[in-house]
DNA sequence: GCGCTTTCGGGAAAATTATCCCGAGTTCTT
DNA sequence: AAGAACTCGGGATAATTTTCCCGAAAGCGC
């Protein structure tokens, strides 16, 4: 079976977007170099990338299908059937996560919201009852969550990754800023934010030196 | 001079966040396997990683200095001087990030706070005043910002991006899930929680199937 | 209908990234 | 104090990722 880079992965839900965009302003085919000049990559790399995942094949001289492209990204992505995650971590951030309206269209949807603040348990957020975070162990394997979604300080990540694996999560999506040791039973996946800001300001280092 | 990497770029964060935990504990040496064991890369990549920054070197059968090491890091990251930034948008989730007490120490420091919501105009959110987004090409000059937040709806982030460029902003830092054009004299890096989803949710396959 | 242009598909080459490996120097053990 | 065990640094090797390139097929203009 073929297997698929991070960064190859990441590009697919960018190629998804521009599809639906073209989609809706009426364009039915688009060619290799037109998706490439609206996501920024290369020709060649958009050519290999929709190769991997689509079942049809593009029309020399005219280019590829939008609809098919898009039902072969969406089938491959995974947006047609639903995946349940809980929310541990009911600040900001998570309250952010939870009212994000974009989630539904990629399959996910939270069916689950956990924190440790008394102020917060019980209290109604984003349509979730936010249950009590000591209880994960019985409260979240009755809810079939596949994928734990941290939204907690660096300091208490790691145990409520080890106490969302043992209640039967296989993914973990880690927004705290520190690296998770999942075992061999799990998957994390990071999102912190200082490396994508470290990429940034380095970034513009180049710029500011050029001027 | 020496090219970084993305992924590279990435790593170090990580590198200097478990660093400074190390240090929190008494730890003044560490070595790159000890290290390697923490952030989950192999211990090869850690020593090219800490070589390409660090000044100092390590002593054969002992390891780096702990306080070296996070010197030199939070020297390249540019953690030591304050880059000044604008949020554009608002919603839970620029109210997130606003509040984001992490931001400090990595030496972002937010000045201003840009909506178009009329309700929001005005209003004092994690202590700044909202200005009204229609005047960003005149109130932002004066802020003297280098970086601009995105965290607008995907239709709008096009504009706000050129409109931030043209008021000066060399770097854009795009929560918006689609791709951005920002000519030749600024950079972008996107925040796209649909990739890193799309990881996740992939990586999570190969456990199903094992089991 | 017939060239001309465009675009696909996929093999080959180039570039980049990660890993392997070994000599040299330092600490630890006995 | 001498040998064993680590660890660093960095060159060499391997793997991966990206780019280059060309024959074939489809659309377009005349």
């Amino acid at each position: 079976m073929k297997s698929y880079s991070k960064n190859q992965l990441s590009r697919y839900p960018v190629y998804l977007r521009v599809l639906q965009h073209l989609q809706k302003e009426g364009v039915s085919y688009v060619t290799s170099k037109a998706l490439s000049k609206e996501v920024g990559n290369s020709e060649e790399q958009v050519k290999k990338d929709l190769a991997a995942v689509s079942l049809s094949n593009g029309m020399p001289g005219r280019g590829r299908e939008v609809a098919s492209l898009i039902d072969d990204l969406e089938t491959f992505l995974g947006y047609r059937e639903s995946t349940k995650a809980v929310l541990i971590g009911v600040g900001r951030l998570g309250q952010a996560l939870l009212d994000y309206p974009g989630f539904r269209e990629t399959g996910l949807s939270i069916v689950g919201a956990f924190d440790s603040d008394p102020e917060k348990i019980g209290s109604n957020i984003g349509g979730l009852k936010v249950l009590p975070a000591k209880d994960i162990a019985t409260l979240l394997p009755p809810l079939k969550a596949k994928i734990a979604i941290l939204c907690i300080p660096a300091a208490q990540a790691q145990e409520a990754c080890e106490e969302a694996v043992k209640a039967g999560c296989i993914g973990i999506w880690n927004f705290a800023p520190v690296p998770l040791d999942v075992g061999d039973s799990a998957i994390a996946e990071n999102v912190n934010l200082a490396s994508s800001l470290a990429v940034l300001k380095h970034r513009m280092k180049s710029i500011l030196k050029e001027e």
